[in-house]
DNA sequence: TAGTGGTCTAGACCACAGG
DNA sequence: CTGTGGTCTAGACCACTAA
């Protein structure tokens, strides 16, 4: 098991939904098979059906299932849906695909934060921000430039970073800095001189884009970010429903 | 008010959840500003804690307010978050940004499902499914084309639409095909002839492409279209926590 | 310590699917 | 009609935050 799979623990919902997760992506109940009754299985599991319908809630968010009322929720298929550590982290993401994570620290600098940055970070006028940028390699090739900014409290924790650290999700949250929040959005880009020189390609070809802001529990925005992908390096899956929806970024594979 | 909005009604939660929205994206609880207990709201509306939990568990998916133990919510933003028919139709995104959408069906053809094709939409080898092409337009100028793969049961339906329909997701409505789960990919992909034909770009320049796999309540595939969009037109965002997530799509914003 | 959200229970009624 | 998921209630206890 990784260790991603014991948070699991600690309420009885997760432990069902990781029991029926685990049941279903191995193909115990088939594809387009039938789930026991809620019911049903309050009683297999022990507990009420309210409980059961909270761990359900997290399989239909994840598009393992669908329910409509009258009849039996419907196995959709054994999605892989990412953990939020795995869609924030470089690290987690390539690691999860078993390629190696790499990284450079380009240039990291100190700087009173622009408009922009000011209402992207919620900060006052004349706060400093510290700017860095990276690229990101996998198995040794450039995959991606990272352009992040970072708000004084988050960015003092990085900046005493080792220079050649892979991960800085994980320092952070031991520093106390989480991240529980996320707003994304992708296009496309063309690139630009630094682009082209860190990723060996030319100048105007395209990227994909990812632009990230981070929050905290209190609604604080901890990071930044614009991430530019090589074509055919990556891209962006959701799985939406009337109820809710969920984001995975993956390999990319042949059409 | 949109006609879409009144699908608030119907549940208790629903019209709680409507109305908090309606005061937090108003302003009405300021921004980083804190909601009131859910003892207190629950009061307020007259229901029960359990059916405020659930109204705040819908506007925590959509990124408007986090959440944490021992403090009251606070509200994170007025994030404009798209439902779900906004984002599956192309007619109903036009029509929420304010422009007028329009399209031309270049192609319908009707033919055996190849491999990929079966895969996707779950069907029987030697099933026949309906293509279609269509370009799409924004006040007239062309942003995307967009290729549909549909099963039997579907596409005789869409093939006795009249060729220059405009929305094909209601009339669908209206035969009993419901669409209630999307998976979507996006990336990036090079333009082949067709596409720089019809969106008047150079073959080979980049387009902004998103796949997209719908199925109904009982799991079975609806519909698997392909759209590539020119840069510049459209990107994705998405809401996520460690909770839940969603997506939307708008026009493109300058930097 | 007091207030808050997170979790869990037990029971109720309804709307809808399908025989 | 029966069985199912959808909704709602009333109450309970716990873990955590902030004063």
């Amino acid at each position: 098991m990784a260790p991603d799979q014991d948070r699991a623990a600690g309420s009885l919902y997760r432990k069902v939904a990781a029991d029926l997760r685990e049941a279903i992506t191995s193909g115990g109940y088939g594809d387009n098979g039938r789930l026991p009754a809620e019911g049903a299985l309050a009683e297999q599991y022990g507990v009420s059906r309210g409980t059961v319908r909270q761990a359900l809630a997290m399989l239909r968010a994840d598009g393992l299932v669908t329910s409509r009322r009258g009849t039996r929720r419907v196995v959709l298929g054994t999605a892989r849906v990412q953990s939020f550590s795995e869609l924030l982290s470089f690290t987690h993401w390539a690691r999860s695909m078993g390629e190696e994570p790499g990284g450079r620290l380009e240039s990291l600098i100190r700087r009173p934060a622009d408009a922009a940055e000011r209402e992207q970070l919620r900060l006052e006028p004349g706060t400093e921000v510290y700017v860095t940028l990276r690229l990101r390699t996998l198995s040794g090739k450039p995959v991606m430039v990272e352009r992040t900014v970072y708000p004084p409290r988050v960015g003092e924790v990085v900046a005493q970073l080792p220079p050649d650290v892979v991960s800085h999700t994980e320092p952070l949250r031991e520093h106390g800095i989480l991240f529980t929040d996320a707003d994304h959005t992708i296009d496309v880009v063309a690139a630009n001189a630094d682009d082209a020189r860190l990723l060996g390609c030319r100048r105007g070809s395209p990227l994909l884009r990812e632009k990230r802001r981070t929050t905290d529990p209190t609604g604080t925005p901890v990071e930044w970010s614009q991430d530019r992908y090589l074509p055919g390096t990556v891209a962006f899956s959701i799985h939406n429903s009337l109820a809710s929806s969920a984001l995975s970024r993956h390999a990319r594979e042949n059409d």
